[in-house]
RNA sequence: GGGGAGGUUCCCGAGUGGACAAAGGGAACAGACUGUAAAUCUGUCGCCAGACGGCUUCGGAGGUUCGAAUCCUCCCCUCCCCA
């Protein structure tokens, strides 16, 4: 870990503001900032996470990195898992509604979720904290003095909500007490800083206005931008299937890196690497490589990474057999259909789409095409490939 | 509370008694091309079945009919206008 004293105010300040998309305001935080290197009292930075999608991606890197950041600072990170707002979920993006958690669910996920945290967070910088504690206490009485507080037309001035009013689609009543909650977390929590993405921007600022009428000093808010996914449009998120899971394999996460539009590599590079952004003067190919290794590195470790990249190498330039492969052992009779065989090692979900594949030449057995569907193995103990990144080797038990 | 519109396959969106597993677009997958990028072209895209054919699907439950996504009844859900 690296020493805070290291850094002089003014590399703080340039480290903690890279990246950002936009910050509230930088004057308050280089003044708190100043004030931690004077009197060595952390700043207390929350970042809130909705314990409703327990697998992390990129995405959510884009904010744990820069948390990490504060950490290596000296200051402290209030991890906050909105047990309780989760029951509402975030307006943000579709109008979706969710069932609420049970107790059980919030606990489950709340623990993979950690797992996968630290592997980016210094656990000894790190306090994890859930809103029901406070907000299970605060009771209707005090639900309806935190409402009094802001007004319809400015709840509804929210991007989301205007939005949605102009589509009309539906927005439904609880849904305006999120933004509230959020910001009554940070009364509670006495957050110096909030991080969020952009699309966070008014829950967060929310959060400065009722610090300030509860006699606070209002939090300084700070947003990441959101990371575009795998698709090169829409953010990155798990129910688009654009994403990059933080618990990937290294094969998995180079190849996807690897396959993100050019378009997408300088925000990629500064949002989720250290490389500058000079290595996009040669090739786009060696970028996206140095890209992929950089991401692979942070997560599997750099042999992990240089194994990745050399199994890309093979597989997708050279169209050869990686190095390694999952392996299956098939008990039942053999003489047994390659199709039906494809299906049970997960290459395809149906015998109908495992035909179809047979029939594009997408499938090779031991190296050679196979053209008919029907086609009968006699015998375990094949290598075999469907598409560009399926292979497999099938043994005999 | 009153009036109007609507719920279709992963998404958007056609379809108003048979020709519908359901137009079109998007996504996805595969093939060609490439830098596994993008763009482009081609093919596939409910499940089972060696062509035939069968089965399940159009908010839910019933009903009419030889036959329904399409008609009727009840129910659930959403939107808009008025109050």
């Amino acid at each position: 870990m690296t020493a805070p004293e290291r850094f002089s105010h003014s590399e703080a300040m340039e480290i903690l503001l890279r990246g950002v998309s936009s910050i509230h305001h930088a004057e308050d935080l280089a003044s708190k900032q100043a004030n931690f290197l004077k009197t060595g009292k952390p700043l207390r930075i929350k970042a809130g996470f909705d314990p409703t999608a327990p697998d992390l991606h990129l995405g959510h890197f884009v904010l744990l990195k820069k948390l990490r950041e504060f950490q290596d600072l000296g200051h402290q990170v209030l991890f906050l898992i909105g047990d309780f707002t989760a029951m509402i979920g975030d307006p943000t993006g579709r109008s979706e509604l969710r069932k609420p958690l049970t107790q059980e669910q919030i606990e489950e996920n709340s623990r993979t979720y950690t797992n996968q945290v630290f592997r980016v967070l210094d656990p000894s910088r790190t306090e994890v904290l859930y809103n029901s504690s406070w907000m299970r206490e605060i009771g209707v009485e005090g639900m309806i003095r935190l409402a009094a507080k802001e007004t319809v037309a400015r709840f509804l001035e929210r991007d989301d909500f205007s939005q949605r009013m102009e589509k009309g689609l539906p927005i439904f009543l609880h849904e305006l007490l999120y933004p509230l909650i959020q910001g009554y977390d940070s009364v509670a929590m006495r957050a110096d800083v909030e991080l969020g993405g952009t699309d966070q921007l008014f829950n967060l600022l929310v959060g400065r206005d009722l610090m300030r009428s509860h006699e606070m000093s209002p939090q300084v808010v700070m947003t990441m931008p959101l990371l575009v996914g795998l698709d090169g449009e829409r953010k990155m998120s798990k129910s688009l299937k654009n994403a990059i899971g933080l618990l990937e394999a290294p094969d998995e996460m180079f190849g996807k890196v690897m396959s993100i539009p050019d378009a997408l590599m300088p925000d990629w590079i500064t949002l989720l690497t250290d490389l500058p952004l000079s290595i996009l003067d040669g090739h786009p190919r060696d970028a996206k490589m140095a890209l992929a290794s950089a991401i692979v590195t942070r997560f599997h470790g750099e042999e992990a990474a240089e194994i990745s990249r050399e199994n890309f190498i093979r597989t997708f330039s050279r169209r050869e057999v990686p190095l390694d492969m999952p392996e299956f052992v098939l008990e039942e009779p053999f003489p047994m259909k390659l199709s039906t065989i494809m299906v049970k090692v997960g290459a395809s979900p149906s015998e109908s789409q495992a035909k179809q594949l047979i029939r594009q030449n997408s499938v090779d057995v031991d190296g050679v095409t196979v053209t008919d569907p029907f086609h009968l193995m006699e015998s375990a103990g094949f290598q075999m490939r469907v598409g560009k990144r399926f292979h497999c080797r099938v043994k005999k038990s």
